[in-house]
RNA sequence: GGCCUCAUCGUCUAACGGUUAGGACACCAGGUUUUCAUCCUGGCAAUAGGGGUUCGAUUCCCCUUGAGGUCACCA
């Protein structure tokens, strides 16, 4: 029997998200779509002095731009500190909880006792005969029962534990906010999550929370522990001090979601054939958990950029258009629809992001002032003399002048017959007319690119050239 | 230090115990009458080391090494 598919993807409101939270919330929304289930954010807001203002919105941002929306939520576990004691209350009642007598600096001493003898701290060793009964100012403690386990993770396979993993655990701190390990074992019980998918930081804790499970007389879900995404060096785990990106910012350079989305999957999960680009559909039909890689993945960025021109190749050029509408160099604001539609017909299979437009498609737009430097650090043009230049730009520019009809196939047959005339090489004469045109040290195809621009401009263009040589 | 996890080209990865160890990114070279890009062709490049088990090991076992995680009134 199956039962009915519910994931969560619950950050902590502490910052701006990374690739790393950004890969398990689509892991666990891809589980839930995959299932025809729920997919639930929820915000771990119970430590009130690292939560970040904003950060929440940010969270929701992400989720908006690649959508990966929320089909339930966002639920806040501040507003749920009721539900948290009811389920504290369980504990004491069943014997399973107590408050923890010790000050914080009592603590830290048997901590660093335990430090000094190079052993693991287990609080459990210094649990007290009689605890005070519990009033709410002190940490509540879980009374747990240390035993081993054989925990089943998706993708970690079967884990063996012993009993010193186990530990008392704090359930409710101080301030009379639940901690991570008690708040999400209880919101992951009411709200019937199916599937648990975090990162590989929780694996060491997973029998403890078996532990609570069964304290509470519930079945713990279905464990996935996804591991992490390590920096470029591949020396840590993917981290916000360590210059780890804001997943926004890939927004802000013109990133697409889908490949995006595309590059996280493909981070850590194949679907065991050579498929590389994938649409979010295909993701969603050929998803699975045990395909998920055991080890670390290093975030490329490269590859991210590849990945994103190939999605932006496939695209139809009136999509690309609408999703490029932000991106044009400012002088593009006075060129309607029909001609930057042109343009970006143009530079489509050389865009890798977004925020390359501008320097890509700048001379259709604006008179560059003329660059000698292309000409003298061009290998070929170099070794000319500007008489020489002159010579070619001006038989060029007549007839250019001629032409009636400025279409590509066109000026392709008028360049073609200035090279039997002229005697030159293409990388001479084509060189010389594209860096007239363009002023630009890259471009589209010549007589594409003219077409574009127009015989006016180009004419206009050849004349500025001349007169600099 | 204890415990846990992991280990194939520089990177992402494929390979029922039997493959010339495959693909992709990156890089290099050539081609598509200029540049950049696309596209095509080719090249470089890996099973961490050592022991077993087996007719045969990237694959199973052990040890070593390396990497990561964890041992918070953080998540």
């Amino acid at each position: 029997m199956s039962k009915n598919v519910h994931t969560r993807f619950a950050p902590s409101p502490t910052g701006f998200l990374h690739a790393g939270g950004m890969r398990t919330a689509l892991f666990a929304w891809l589980v839930a779509k995959q299932a025809g289930g729920q997919f639930i954010l929820r915000i771990e807001d119970t430590d009130q002095k690292r939560k970040v203002d904003g950060a929440e919105q940010h969270i929701r941002d992400c989720l908006e731009w690649l959508n990966l929306n929320p089909d339930e939520g966002p639920f806040f576990q501040s507003e749920r500190l009721e539900l948290y004691r009811q389920y504290a209350g369980r504990l004491i009642e069943a014997g399973r909880a107590y408050s923890d007598p010790y000050s914080p600096q009592e603590v830290q001493k048997f901590r660093e006792q335990a430090q000094a003898e190079k052993k693991p701290f287990l609080y459990r060793n210094h649990r007290p005969e009689n605890p005070p009964a519990w009033d709410g100012k002190t940490p509540l403690r879980f009374k747990s029962e240390p035993k081993d386990y054989t925990t089943h993770d998706e993708v970690m396979g079967e884990l063996k534990t012993g009993p010193e993993v186990i530990d008392d655990f704090i359930l409710i701190k101080s301030d009379g906010f639940p901690t991570y390990n008690f708040a999400h074992v209880v919101d992951d019980l009411e709200m019937k999550i199916s599937h648990v998918i975090r990162g590989q930081e929780f694996l060491a804790s997973l029998p403890n929370y078996r532990n609570l499970h069964e304290a509470l007389g519930e079945n713990p879900p279905t464990f996935v522990t996804v591991p992490h995404i390590l920096n470029e060096q591949g020396n840590k785990k993917l981290s916000k001090r360590d210059g780890a990106k804001d997943i926004l910012e890939y927004r802000e350079q013109g990133y697409l979601p889908e490949a995006m989305i595309n590059f996280l999957a493909a981070l850590g999960w194949n679907d065991g054939t050579e498929q590389e680009v994938f649409t979010i559909d295909e993701l969603i039909k050929k998803f699975s958990l045990n395909r998920i890689q055991k080890s670390g993945a290093h975030f490329d960025e490269r590859r991210l950029s590849w990945l994103n021109g190939a999605h932006i190749r496939h695209m139809k050029l009136d999509e690309l258009y609408k999703k490029v509408s932000g991106f044009w160099p400012k002088t593009a604001e006075n060129y309607d629809e029909e001609y930057k539609n042109k343009v970006l017909s143009l530079v489509q299979q050389r865009l890798k992001f977004f925020a390359e437009l501008p320097e890509l498609t700048g001379f259709f737009f604006e008179d560059l002032p003329v660059n000698p430097k292309l000409i003298s650090e061009h290998k070929q043009l170099k070794k000319y003399d500007k008489s020489q230049l002159k010579e070619l730009l001006e038989i060029t520019k007549t007839e250019l002048e001629k032409l009636a009809g400025f279409k590509a196939d066109k000026l392709q047959e008028t360049l073609n017959g200035l090279l039997q005339t002229t005697g030159e090489k293409p990388a001479v004469l084509f060189s010389l007319i594209r860096i007239a045109t363009t002023q630009a040290a890259s471009s589209p195809g010549l007589a594409e690119t003219m077409e574009v621009l127009g015989q006016k401009t180009c004419l206009n263009r050849l004349g500025k050239q001349l007169q600099d040589l």
